[in-house]
DNA sequence: AAGTGGTCTAGACCACAAA
DNA sequence: TTGTGGTCTAGACCACTTT
């Protein structure tokens, strides 16, 4: 019997909020079984058409999944469903295009101005640094520095080499889950390290993202600039 | 009283696509007021709450908008909600860029086996191409060109010049809604016909957007190629 | 057979908006 | 004051999964 003491908020939404948070601090891990409808509205005191909202809300907001017959579960970022939901680069007939690793470096350093201020840290706060390259049968389409507040990914240098992809790796070690990310586009030239780095001339034209990652609670918990060479691919995305 | 035929649907399923329907034909224009849940599980007979889980799944999807104390209304893309939703284009602060209108062009002509295909018409069937050429604080940043089926927007060519907005035009218009936009972006360098229309040197980078817009009932109904100069400005998504 | 979520009902009371 | 949507209850029955 948890208390709700919060006044004036729906009882739905008092549920969601308490359930939420018990996701959220870990006591529900991702694939754990949650109450039944019925055990929920008990706990809480409420009906079980308002725990059923709750959940339903829950569910909505991909938190966790319900399956008829079998439970609720907290949600699992399976790699069949959202492996590469963040990763928008498609060939050109619209399927996935997954990059294969081709280098990386990871650095421990001092966040500069801006990254202590998007990732909320202190001033020169220590941040993780992930630089890596990646190809497509062996050419090189993809140059992306991740930056991460070193404070929430700790011994994150010493995993090297790090799976193809990260975010699965920050939730099933590090507890944190990537649920949206804004992303900022621009066509640029090549600069001469980027250039380099991807072996094509400078000046060759570039896709620029630049991506903030917000995991459960809203946070920025990663800044990343990536490079794309796009004359085989393209970014896909679709609005609604 | 309409009758719902459909067997293994459940009700609020029936009466989420009978409102639906309603909507696509024309019968309920946007801005018109719905029956209240009472009345609308009246027409049915089904429960206010069967009734109120359609209308519920009507507003998510975005179909119409609802109001404590007024009533539900079927969804007017206002310009201050979504004039702008599908236009990605920003300013370092990332407020919305408005870019005005500089030249405009529009031909009537026969489709290209793409946009034949795209489109779902016949081959070499009647499209309309509107090429427009944008500016904000006039510098020319954008070269965008639509193709639609003619036969869905009569007389489009003597409406010149069109409004800044396009939707909202081929809503108020021509009853046609945006709903989906699947966009593709690729950066590469200026041809020498862009280059020359948004006034930069040839090979300057640009980021083309390839766009294919769905209306309510899933139609390809506009394919639009767009060239975007992003030194000052930058597309923006957010990704969950 | 037991337990789960999915649908559906028929009411109740509340908050908000307009006449 | 009336009508609207928003919340909430307490039950019923169904479909699906597991034991």
């Amino acid at each position: 019997m948890s208390s709700l003491s919060e006044q004036a908020l729906p009882l739905y939404q008092r549920v969601h909020d308490a359930v939420m948070a018990r996701i959220v601090s870990g006591d529900l891990t991702p694939g754990a079984m949650l109450p039944s409808e019925f055990d929920l509205a008990a706990q809480y005191s409420v009906s079980q058409g308002t725990a059923r909202k709750a959940l339903n809300k829950l569910e909505q907001s991909g938190l966790v999944e319900r399956h008829q017959g079998k439970g609720t579960f907290v949600a699992t970022t399976t790699p069949e469903t959202s492996l590469f939901h963040f990763f928008r680069l498609r060939h050109q007939d619209e399927s996935q295009a997954i990059p294969q690793p081709f280098s990386e470096t990871i650095r421990r350093r001092a966040a500069n101005a801006k990254e202590a201020q998007v990732l909320s840290l202190e001033a020169r706060g220590a941040v993780f640094e992930i630089a890596r390259v990646r190809c497509i049968k062996k050419t090189k389409v993809c140059h992306e520095t991740s930056v991460l507040n070193a404070d929430l990914f700790p011994g994150l240098k010493e995993r090297s080499p790090l799976p193809n992809a990260l975010y699965p790796l920050y939730q099933r070690s590090y507890g944190v889950t990537i649920v949206r990310a804004d992303e900022q586009l621009r066509a640029m030239e090549a600069t001469s390290s980027i250039a380099n780095m991807l072996a094509v001339s400078e000046a060759t034209p570039v896709l620029e993202v630049e991506r903030r990652a917000f995991d459960i609670v809203g946070r920025v918990v990663e800044l990343r600039f990536s490079f794309y060479l796009t004359s085989q691919l393209h970014y896909s995305v679709s609005l609604r």
